[in-house]
RNA sequence: GGAGAGGUGGCCGAGUGGUUGAAGGCGCACGCCUGGAAAGUGUGUAUACGUUCAUAGCGUAUCGAGGGUUCGAAUCCCUCCCUCUCCGCCA
């Protein structure tokens, strides 16, 4: 949620900063809603001021012992238009609400304009794509052969977009975790959280995923409702909302593996063959909360952190700055790492940092006590996945593969394999 | 699932219809005291919106959420949510 202050000053640059997004502002609009919503609120504080005065009045007489009928009368017709009022107003601020909550983050200056993916900037590399002398498969061949990924199993049980492994390459996934949460924890200074993987509607709207991405997300039907998580950011982040952070303990900084869940609406053709787009996959997430003077300064030591996952397994990558047009709700700026996947012979996404400023603090009320202004202010919130499992074992299996079908395992994963150095067909 | 208790400011905790935005305490900030610190002591200490040059003053709202009764609700009534205790069940 943006500073509603910023947005009736300021409305017509928000209007320009958000247009780079594509992304309309209606200022017409808003502005009406806005000067309605004033004489509104104005004419009810009138009747309230009228009331209060009036009600004091009759309690200070009854305390004498006086006749107050007069004043009771007096104040009698007040109820009525008051009520008008506040019928009138609760509609304006409804339909306020719906504009703001549905307004995205403000892409920050650095952001690159764009309109969509394609006109991403690319920041950085790291190591250079392996040369093959055979021709690569991709993760599904590959997984198959192992006979320990079964796409038909899956839909079985469930239907499309999932996935069951099995034997050593569940194995791999288990270490895969295990080694990022380690590395994070005991290397990077952050501190792992279990969180529940259902969670209220006020969680979603804290982070930003309602109420514009309801389509998205998996709904119980139970009383109360939940969603499933679409990933840890919604928990962890919400583990500080409606709170005034002491400002000693800043910055907070989580890494939580859980499962995600992603109903995928309007990714019907995509990445339809594998594991890269499934209704569930386990990531190990990085969640910071931190002065707002740090947050950007966090968000380079997050992106490296995640980065640093890759190096250790010796995976290339690229980092691009998505551009305006790409960028998430809302955040105000983006990292995705993009990891090399010879069976697409491509840049994957693997990893996505952002720093969202005070969109989702304000959203969610997290506040610190600023010492120098001795006030509560909006917290910066950022985060970013360090790494979406699935995809990392997937890379593994396609960039460390051997010509017979087997994945040698990365020096760094082996002490959580029992020393095992490859992956091969059982007999 | 059954029975009971309770949700008040950064925290704890008074308050059952009328100057209560809310006593008291803790914490915190600033001052005094001190060689320095502790103790002691004084003052201050929520958020949003409106008005405003103003983070000054004033007004309005907010005591889990929503609705109702009333001239007036933290206080009474209804619905929902949450927490705790005991019993049952269960990993």
């Amino acid at each position: 949620m943006l500073d509603p202050q910023l947005l009736r000053r300021d409305s017509e640059k928000v209007a320009k900063q958000l247009l780079r997004r594509n992304y309309k502002f209606d200022v017409d609009c808003f502005t009406e809603l806005e000067a309605d919503r004033r004489i509104l609120q104005g004419r009810q504080q009138e009747l309230q001021t009228e009331r209060n005065q009036n009600s004091k009045e009759i309690g200070r007489l009854k305390a004498a012992g006086a006749d107050a009928s007069a004043i009771l009368e007096a104040v009698g017709h007040l109820g009525k238009e008051l009520d008008k009022v506040d019928d009138r107003l609760s509609d304006v601020q409804e339909k306020l609400g719906r504009v703001v909550h549905g307004m995205p983050n403000i892409p920050h200056d650095s952001v690159p304009d764009g309109s969509d993916e394609t006109q991403n900037l690319e920041v950085r590399r790291w190591g250079s794509p392996r040369e093959f002398d055979f021709d690569p498969l991709d993760h599904v061949a590959i997984g198959e052969c192992l006979n320990m990924m079964s796409f038909d199993k899956a839909a079985k049980i469930s239907g499309s977009r999932f996935v069951v492994l099995s034997g050593q390459l569940c194995r791999l996934q288990r270490a895969l975790t295990q080694f990022m949460l380690d590395l994070h924890t005991q290397e990077h200074g952050y501190q792992e959280v279990y969180v529940p993987f259902l969670v209220s509607s006020n969680a979603l709207f804290g982070t930003g995923q309602l109420p514009k991405f309801e389509e998205d997300q998996f709904r119980t039907d139970s009383q109360p409702e939940y969603y499933l998580i679409p990933t840890a950011e919604v928990p962890v982040t919400n583990l500080h909302r409606e709170e005034i952070i002491d400002d000693r303990s800043l910055p907070l900084r989580y890494v939580c593996h859980t499962p995600c869940f992603r109903r995928e609406a309007g990714s019907y053709g995509r990445d339809t063959r594998g594991m890269i787009r499934q209704h569930q996959f386990e990531k190990v997430e990085l969640v910071n909360i931190v002065r707002p003077s740090e947050s950007w300064k966090a968000l380079e030591a997050l992106t490296n952190h995640a980065e640093i996952v890759l190096q250790r397994l010796e995976l290339p990558y690229r980092v691009i700055t998505l551009c305006a047009g790409d960028l998430g709700f809302s955040s105000a700026k983006t990292y995705d790492i993009e990891v090399w996947l010879p069976g697409q012979n491509a840049y994957r996404e693997i990893s996505s940092c952002s720093n969202f400023m005070d969109f989702q603090a304000r959203r969610m009320q997290c506040r610190w006590r600023n010492p120098e202004s001795r006030r509560a202010e909006y917290a910066h919130t950022l985060n970013g996945s360090g790494l979406a499992v699935g995809r990392t074992l997937v890379a593994i299996m396609e960039n460390c593969q051997n010509a017979d079908g087997s994945i040698n395992v990365p020096s760094a994963l082996r002490p959580y394999l029992g020393g095992v150095e490859a992956i091969n067909r059982p007999s």
